[in-house]
Formats: structure tokens, sequence, C-alpha cells
DNA sequence: AATCATCGTTGCATAATTAGAAATGGCATT
DNA sequence: AATGCCATTTCTAATTATGCAACGATGATT
């Protein structure tokens, strides 16, 4: 595949910013890139001027840019559904007082657009823009669930499926069979199959044309989740669903001027 | 100045992205930058790959990537005023029925961090990510006004303040009387100074060290805005403000562990 | 049906850009 | 005053990107 080396490895360099190390000086990039000083320096010069990086005034160390919300911001306007979603899943959350995380896929992964909900002694370390492999989730189990066969090989094609927890599903055909199961139920559960610990119950948010554009869901403690309570939640997190999904159809047909 | 032209190049193209024009084909952003299809389809590639934009399955266009949204999501992990101020914020939306934003000082600009209160029918069309020169906006000339006179230089240095309405102030003498105004009065005013027809109270949001570090609003089409309204909204965002801020300066206190 | 136009994609030679080494100056610590 | 670390600049070799030409595919027009 043909591609610009120079800007992957720049776009890969910011990367290196994560939310527990944001700020970095030169000479620690230039360490973990295993570059020379005089490369890095130039392509952190290039990705501040573009803003996507800025340099702390008093450290001289650089951070992520402002540049990039403004660019998210745009991403953003793009998927309707967060900003039709967002009342309901602080409604969701309000009743159920766990957090509520609305996702899509993209590749096999899932995607997270809003999470609502906060302000739990124990939570999940889930944040906006974040990603999880889509297999072992209640919500990314839902996503697949709605891809023909072609599509999901497409997604999973080779790739090996990672045991996350004690309780992540790594085989192909058992995963196939817990898809099947998931259609026709019409929901999704995630028994600590990500996290320990963490237990999910995942409803589908359908377009007008009636395919799976996104997923909801309830993220649960598993000492808080006995099996009644997930028979409640199933219940909330369809009804929130099938909500959404009336509101998202209505916009699309009549979005469609 | 060092640069690498070609990252400079990729990702200034990214900008042709808007809210309008979300995709693009390859065809049209070459003829948009005015360089040869081979070159600007590497970049794509390039970008493609680095998640930074995608391809849309069945037009075969581009548009931009969730990957932004995850980078976005370590920027806002940085800004804790976001997810201190967004309760307060969704607290006066209800209590006035308008549309509050939460922004900080990038360079000249304004960066709006949160905008809390849709669901009008007569809204403005900023969003999250997006900005405005400073010196036209109340939450602006705010945190123009915590800055010295060496800072403020820095900023302002040599730009001519553009007239964006009849309203907007473009003499530098004038905009200093303004800030010292506003650093006595404890928050600002904007009259149709950014848009004609919207009006602006805003209130400075202090961290622990006293110094502005954000700014709230309450943003209200002129026909709205009365003087003794003027008078009812300062008071709730000024105490909206100091609200936040006491929040803030406690985060910082203790987050210093 | 057949032509024409447009699009995305690839290979190649040339021209431009970048990477690395070494050197400079700033800053803080010793 | 000396040492060490850092960010930044200059210079040249060597890699890299660019523009051109060409291809197959797709869809529109005649």
């Amino acid at each position: 595949m043909q591609m610009l080396s120079s800007v992957k490895k720049a776009l890969e360099l910011l990367d290196h910013f994560t939310a527990e190390r944001p700020e970095l000086s030169l000479a620690e990039i230039s360490r973990e890139v295993d570059a020379h000083k005089s490369s890095v320096f130039r392509v952190l010069t290039t990705l501040e001027a573009v803003g996507f990086l800025e340099k702390d005034p008093r450290s001289g160390k650089y951070r992520l840019g402002l540049k990039i919300l403004d660019l998210a911001g745009r991403v953003w306007g793009r998927h309707d559904i967060r900003q039709i979603a967002a009342p309901y899943m602080e409604d969701l959350a309000r009743e159920t007082g766990e957090v509520i995380h609305l996702a899509v896929l993209d590749g096999a992964d899932i995607v997270y657009l809003e999470k609502k909900g906060q302000g739990q002694i124990l939570t999940v370390a889930t944040r906006v823009g974040g990603r999880n492999p889509a297999y072992a989730s209640s919500m990314g189990k839902i996503l697949l669930a709605d891809l023909s066969e072609s599509e999901l090989n497409g997604v999973l094609g080779g790739g090996k499926l990672k045991k996350l927890t004690p309780n992540t599903i790594t085989e192909i055909p058992r995963l196939l069979e817990e898809l099947k199961r998931i259609r026709e139920q019409g929901f999704a559960l995630d028994n600590e199959e990500t996290f320990p610990g963490i237990r999910c119950v995942g409803a589908p948010i359908r377009g007008a044309g009636g395919r799976v554009i996104a997923a909801v869901s309830i993220t649960v403690p598993a000492q808080r989740m006995s099996d009644e309570r997930v028979r409640e939640l199933w219940r909330l997190v369809t009804n929130t669903a099938r909500m959404i999904s009336g509101r998202v159809a209505a916009e699309q047909d009549g979005g469609l001027r």
C-alpha cells in the first residue's frame, strides 16, 4: 500500500500522549520513538503549527492541542444519534443509577460516542472516543449481530479473539451462536467478558432502514447484578433503545429534506 | 521555522471536511488543493490508515474518522473544568431557558469546551471545539481581561481587530478600557459584537491560584434581552461561575496530592 | 450498445524533502 | 566556573514524495 511514511509517523506520534502522561518533552519522545531529536523536533514543531499539539508555556513540554476538539466537533456533528440519544441516556442513568454508554462499530472495535451517569464511586474507566474489541462487549455483540456473514468475516477476518477475561468468548463458532441468540432475543449481555467484575446489558438502536446503527448499554458492577436485576435492566435498556430508534428514524425520514 | 511540509499539508487537508460538506472524494479534494490526484491519493490513504479519515463503504468518499474522537477524549480528560462545569451549566440552561457555553482561551481565540441547552428554535451555530475571536465575545473579553499587558500584546500582537458586526470593538484603546471595566465589575457583555442579533453575558471561572482559567456565558437573541433581563442573567451567570470556581479550586488543591 | 468522461489506483524517473550528525546557545545544577 | 541536559539550527547524503503516464472500472451520454 502506498503511504507517506512521514505523515504516518507524525500522527502515530500523537498516540504517545495518553491520559496518564499528557505532557511530554522533546527528549522523552525522541527516546520513546527511537529517532534523533532533530527529526522529532521538526515533527513536533509541525504538529504544533497546525494546532494538534501545544507547548505548555512554563514547562516547555508538549501536549495535545485544541485543534483536535475542532475536528472532533465535526465528527460528532455527523452522528446525530449522539444528540438524540443523550437525553434518553440521562433519564436511564437517573432511573438505574448506573453508567449508560452509547457506541458505534468501527472495524472490529466499538467506539464510545457518549457516556452518562458518572458520580459513582465504583465505575468504569471508559471515555468518550475510547474503544474496545467488539466481540467482548454487549454493545459490540449487538452491532456484530446485525452484520452479514461476509461483513462479519471482513471485520473479524483472521484476527484471533484475545481472551481479555476468563469469560471472554474466543472461539468463532461460539461467538456465531451467541450472535444468533442475540438476534433472536433482541438484546445482549456482557458477563465480565471485557473487564473482570463488570457486566452489561445492551440493546440495538436502528435507523430508518431497520439496520442497527448504534447500541446503548447499562454497565453494572457484578456484585450489584443479580439475575432479577438483569431482567429489570433488560426491560429498561431495550425500551430506551426503542425510543431512541424512533427518534432517529423520524429524523432520517424527515431529514432527507 | 523548520517544518515537515508533507505533514503540514496532510493535516491542513483535514480542514476541507466541514460540517456542511462532511464527505469528499479524491477528485474533489485534489481539485481543491490543486495537487495531482496521485499525491492526494497517497495522503488520503495514509490518513485513512491511521484512522483520521474513513471511507464510506457505499459512496467510496472520505470523511473524518473516529480516531479523532479518541484523541479528543484525551484532550477533554485534561480539562477537568468541563466535567465539573457540565451539571452547573445544565442547571443554568434549565433555569434561563437559554444556551450556556463554556470556553477557554487558545491564542487569540476562544474554544468552546461545552454547550448546554439546545432545543431552542432560535439558537446559535456554535459547536464544541469551535472557535471565535476572543476580543468580540463576552467570554473572550473575560479571558483577555485576566492577562498581563505583555501577555495581551503577545496574543493580539500586530493583528488587526476585524469588524465582525457593526458593534465589534476594533480599536485597541477602547478594548483596553473595556477590559478594565470588566475586571472591575467581574462580568462581561457581548452586545452583538460577534454575531448580529446575539447578546451574551459572561463570567470568569478561577482556578485555585485565583487566575481566570475559563469562562461561562449565557447567550440570548437580542429580542429576548431587555436591560432588566441583563441584570437577572448577570446575577445568575456570576453565581454559576462562582460555584464552578469553588469546585475547580477544591479539585486542584486536593488534586495536587 | 457504444462511446465518452470520470474516477480510483499503480509504476517509474526526477526533483524535492527529510533524517541524521555535529555544533550552538540556553538553563539549571554542581 | 564547570558540567550536563535540553531545545534548536545548519549542512549534506540519502531517502521520499511528486508529477506524469497508463490502466481498469464505473457510470453517464449519445
